[in-house]
DNA sequence: AAGACTGTACCGTCCGGTCGGTTTAGGTTT
DNA sequence: AAACCTAAACCGACCGGACGGTACAGTCTT
């Protein structure tokens, strides 16, 4: 009911318009993330955004989607049989958006302040990848602070709450790292 | 600028408009703080928190201010010479805040959304808090950690994003709690 | 009387969503 | 290959409602 064909005059627009969005975001604040907004952004009429999203909901639903499929993607990339995979993914998945710019974490604050139950993707995936990162390790409190402090990290960046100083930044997560590695 | 007396005819409705926003955002989601939506859940009328707020970012900061005033009334609770004592504080801080159904951190959501500027005390409020952490130990990253999983906690609980199992909740803070005991 | 509101009416703006077009690109027919 | 058809992709004017804020006359409390 999605994967759609476009056989005819089509350019697929969904991405830049999930970009505008994240852009628009970033710039003035999740509040602002407008249709108008985000289709002056993306170089497109208000009509053309909703065409490829019908409803605000389904494009905040859809930049949650995008975030869940970088996540994922991101968690594949793991070496296959590294004990505490899915923790280090996780982390992974942060240190690497903190090169990009993308800040996908936004869409998470957007949606929340819009309708929290759009967050039940996020609320599905996490657990799954709780489970799996339980299930892997001995001591679950030890792994639970890790996820704890990943997710702390998240929104430390997204609030950009301070982080006590860019020279502690390696430490930090050199620490998680090893934290993350003793756990087995 | 935002102290105000009230030598006469007062009931000062602000604590109870604070807590209406917080009702409010709890049960229908941050974005759907409106003014009328927090004068109805206070038993007030509209004139009446324009009144004690005379705009909505003002009412939204007063969320941020109580937010804070209570952090530091819970910090001041803390033992005087209890090594590491901000961290313990702001660890109390959320577990307090677990009793209570009040979600005080409503506030961060609610601000962010709306301006990120509004969060600058905050900032300067963690700011704070971490040079007095960071200058009480020996071991600044794993001080940080610390820091981050409690974030993490906070944030985890205001997203209800899914926490490993109720029966984890005590150890996870145990384990907290240990790890700041052996920083000093 | 003065402070702390109530209650209502109102304004202007913003914004989500609708809707009737228009453009673009491919396929079909002749 | 020109003419025609179809449908996806997009435009942009418009509507209606929500919301922040104003104004202001009245009410209750101290």
């Amino acid at each position: 009911m999605s994967e759609r064909k476009h056989p005819a005059g089509s350019r697929n627009a969904s991405p830049r318009i999930l970009g505008a969005a994240r852009a628009v975001a970033g710039r003035e604040g999740v509040g602002k993330i407008t249709i108008e907004a985000v289709a002056k952004e993306a170089g497109l009429s208000k009509g053309g955004v909703l065409y490829n999203y019908p409803t605000k909901k389904a494009l905040l639903s859809g930049l949650l989607d995008q975030m869940l499929a970088k996540h994922r993607e991101l968690l594949g990339k793991v070496p296959e049989r590294h004990p505490s995979r899915t923790l280090h993914g996780h982390l992974e998945t942060i240190l690497h958006s903190e090169d990009l710019d993308d800040d996908l974490s936004t869409a998470i604050l957007a949606v929340a302040a819009s309708d929290p139950r759009l967050l039940d993707p996020l609320r599905t995936e996490l657990t799954g990848d709780l489970e799996r990162i339980l299930s892997g390790t001995q001591d679950a409190p030890g792994a639970m602070v890790a996820v704890l402090a990943i997710q702390g990290l998240r929104f430390q960046k997204l609030l950009n709450l301070p982080d006590g100083g860019a020279d502690l930044r390696e430490p930090i997560i050199e620490r998680l790292r090893t934290m993350i590695d003793g756990l087995d």
